[in-house]
DNA sequence: CTGTTAGCGCCTTCAA
DNA sequence: TTGAAGGCGCTAACAG
């Protein structure tokens, strides 16, 4: 490869000013700048960025770490913010973390190593992977999920509102024995849905007895299983709120399976919307986020950190909305 | 942030032996590598892979560049590239091209500027941007779609079979006028889709006018207009095979919309499987790719290119897979 | 406006 | 087995 010399010697300048040409930083004589050009598409030069990065000390990387890209939400959120980076210069360094706080730890650690110039989370649990990266004063945003005991720019949606709708509109509808099926305990959105869950029961006067919570993993396979488990329970429920779209679905597939008529014998709502919620039989009810734009505005602030990284930290909370289709209405 | 200069002050040895603790080169006098542990641990040292990449002229990157990670087949893929690359120690830099030339081009200047350690694309068409990046020696692995006129590493799969089983299985369930809706003509696996169609179409004796083919762009909008465009034409087809999973949801919408019952009215198949096609309504019948494999084996392919450059290029072509729902029986 | 020069942090020969 | 030193390619002071 030509490197930057290469260049200086066939255009006769010195590698400042090709520097600057390339950069667009100083002025440079239209003379000079014009042999430049012609000398790098002689070469085909192309700048290193490594070097360069390591001269700036700073690099044009982001680190998305999500649970899983297979996700539809993580999808688009993901979506979001890299239409968002690439505007801004940025490239985005996709990280599964598979709610596994060890192999985020690792996400981590390289994103550090790396050098990124940012990094978008929405993280396992423990909030001492957040910590890291803030200690060494990597710009960090928190996505979906909130970060406990740390100040971090964060961009969430109103999770225990949603989810007091979701629960309302099955109460209203008549249901009354609303299970809830959502995700792990250490995960904040699933502890905000329960509680709106909670809440919205309350409100209609309707019992919340432990036996019709389950805890699942959010994913399909889980939602499926908590479904069965609810199902095969003594008094087994006649509505279910699940807190996340592959639980949803999970949930649907079992019920279907098992012959369990929606919406006359069990209401359901899931939490996110489902590509093609409309074309399922039934339709299914939904709380629908709006995820690309949780993507774009968590980019916004990331860019908005670097430039400014002193700034207090800001909380970004978008709204949910209740999509009302067939499976919530006998 | 501390450098290996740093620790190896406080370790009191040379910046070398420091190194070579921390890559397990030579060995080293486990007196001096424990001092080197400990004072790696009190600085919290971590190395800066941009100057070890500057020094050893390589990253640990790969690039991605694929048309739209919303797209459920992409990002099955996208997680099998990932899933290997995280193994090998590489970490996956996302590229949406949006079926862009240009956007595409703008992503391979950026894997070369940033010396990516290799990239997996599915093109937008053009092969000048493989070009370069083989021009540049930079390890390609092609994935999903062709790229022709140069040799080059690719997994495929067999589109012009899994299309012609499509169409032949509607043909066999008594559609007679079997319509097709492809993707952009500059795409491989639309050009390939289509002759398959054709061709089972000519197997069975059946017609196949220009008048049933619409080539949209692997969207849903494009799947529902080319839908709606076929309806609205003189003569409707009975049946209709759509070229990838989004184009089938869009179509499908378009028929529930106009009224139109699937499978009585109208036969659907769609290419590729759509995450939920067993809750819709009807359930769909679709040829099932092998998405998350077709990325692992790109991904092994890359490492070993990475590994064996002069190799000579290899083409894996997988499999599809009919799976018979609903949609397509009346 | 342009060139010279030093150094970002690391690894890797080379010599001891 | 260990240390000294050079240089990966680039940019940003500093001179001129």
């Amino acid at each position: 490869m030509a490197t930057i010399y290469d260049v200086a010697q066939r255009a006769q300048v010195s590698p400042a000013t090709v520097s600057r040409v390339l950069n667009g930083q100083a002025t440079v004589d239209p003379d000079l700048a014009a042999r430049v050009q012609t000398a790098v598409r002689d070469l085909n030069y192309r700048p290193n960025s490594v070097a360069r990065n390591l001269r700036r000390s700073r690099t044009t990387l982001w680190a998305v770490i999500i649970s899983d890209v297979g996700n539809p939400f993580f999808t688009a959120l993901v979506r979001g913010v890299e239409d968002v980076g690439q505007r801004a210069g940025y490239s985005v360094v996709l990280c599964n973390s598979d709610e596994d706080p060890a192999k985020e730890a690792r996400y981590v650690t390289a994103a550090l190593e790396d050098q990124m110039a940012g990094v978008i989370i929405s993280s396992s649990g423990r909030s001492a992977n957040v910590q890291r990266l803030i200690e060494a004063g990597t710009p960090v945003v928190a996505i979906d999920r909130q970060i406990s005991g740390t100040r971090v720019d964060s961009v969430l949606v109103d999770n225990e509102h949603g989810a007091e709708l979701a629960t309302a509109h099955l109460a209203e509808h008549g249901y009354r024995r609303i299970a809830c099926i959502t995700g792990p305990r250490t995960v904040s959105t699933a502890v905000q849905r329960l509680r709106g869950y909670q809440r919205a029961l309350a409100a209609a006067g309707l019992e919340a007895p432990d036996s019709l919570v389950r805890h699942a993993d959010f994913r399909e396979d889980g939602g499926y299983a908590a479904m069965a488990s609810l199902l095969d329970a003594g008094d087994p429920p006649d509505a279910v709120f699940a807190a996340n779209n592959l639980m949803t679905v999970g949930a649907v597939e079992c019920l279907v399976d098992r012959g369990v008529a929606i919406p006359a014998e069990i209401g359901v709502v899931g939490f996110d919307e489902i590509p093609g919620a409309r074309l399922f039989r039934p339709s299914l009810t939904t709380i629908a986020q709006p995820t690309y734009e949780l993507g774009r505005t968590a980019a916004t602030l990331l860019a908005e950190r670097i430039a400014e990284p002193d700034r207090p930290p800001s909380t970004v909370t978008l709204q949910t909305d209740l999509k009302i289709r067939e499976s919530s209405q006998r």
